[in-house]
DNA sequence: AATTTTTTTTAAATTTATCTAAATTTTTTA
DNA sequence: TAAAAAATTTAGATAAATTTAAAAAAAATT
């Protein structure tokens, strides 16, 4: 599969977001989901479609195509695996924005072991080890 | 300690690697390392040196400020403690180059946490069992 | 239905990182 | 030490992502 620019991909998991809470994405919406202005969404919103990511026209809403879903539930399944791990093994539930930048860096087999790892964890209970390991290790 | 943008602190980063190895760093040599034009190195210097990073004039050689020194342990070391990450945890040992763009973007918790990870399987011996618990998880 | 408001787009400007090519300085060498 | 070579800088150009401000289109309101 392609590989879009980070800030696209920044873009078409929000729009991915959207479309899922409401059925369509406005660029006002996205604009303020992202910090940015809504011309700079417009060019974006551009690009996507040429590249075949979106359904856009014009001053009208935006949808994924099937390609852009299946891309933006990659991205999304990426950062899924990493909060998790963030979560269950680092015991690490306010670092979104971290893991917004890394979900973008990470390799299919890095992200398949870090899955496992977290599974790894969760069975063997290895979490209440690692915790006291940790603040053991702290002093 | 201020945060500088990435490409400075890669910049920053073979600086070190230079003077490390040879007391001095000069433009063509990070230029080469980093696979850009000298004319760029030139420009990304004036701009370290100007945050005081490190020490700089026209037509001579670089080292490193103090600070600049102490910046770029920083990233040395969170490179150290994800490659270690990435050896004995993940069984990864060639994924360098997302190495290196992971570790601009980790936190200090995070990367203590890696650290306090890699020595907690190290200690407990978990690599094997890992090791067949993914073989089994990946069928 | 006409007017106002909101949304979206377009056009032009800004910023940042880069490059190329030429100019300058330093180093090497003959 | 003068000429040639190498290294560095400067100036100007390019490309990408953004912003601002104005224009155009769509939606809401009266």
């Amino acid at each position: 599969m392609e590989k879009l620019p980070l800030r696209l991909e920044d873009y078409l998991e929000t729009i991915y977001f959207l479309v899922k809470e409401k059925g369509f994405a406005r660029v006002t919406d996205i604009a303020n989901l992202r910090n940015v202005k809504k011309s700079t969404i417009t060019e974006a919103l551009k690009q996507l479609a040429l590249k075949g990511y979106i359904n856009y026209k014009p001053y009208s809403t935006v949808t994924l195509t099937e390609k852009g879903k299946e891309y933006a539930k990659n991205i999304i399944k990426k950062h899924q695996i990493l909060k998790d791990f963030y979560k269950k093994v680092l015991f690490e539930e306010n670092k979104e924005e971290e893991l917004c930048n890394l979900e973008h860096f990470l390799s299919k087999e890095t992200l398949k072991k870090i899955e496992a790892l977290t599974k790894f964890f969760e069975e063997k209970n290895l979490s209440k080890d690692f915790k006291e390991f940790i603040s053991q290790w702290l002093k």
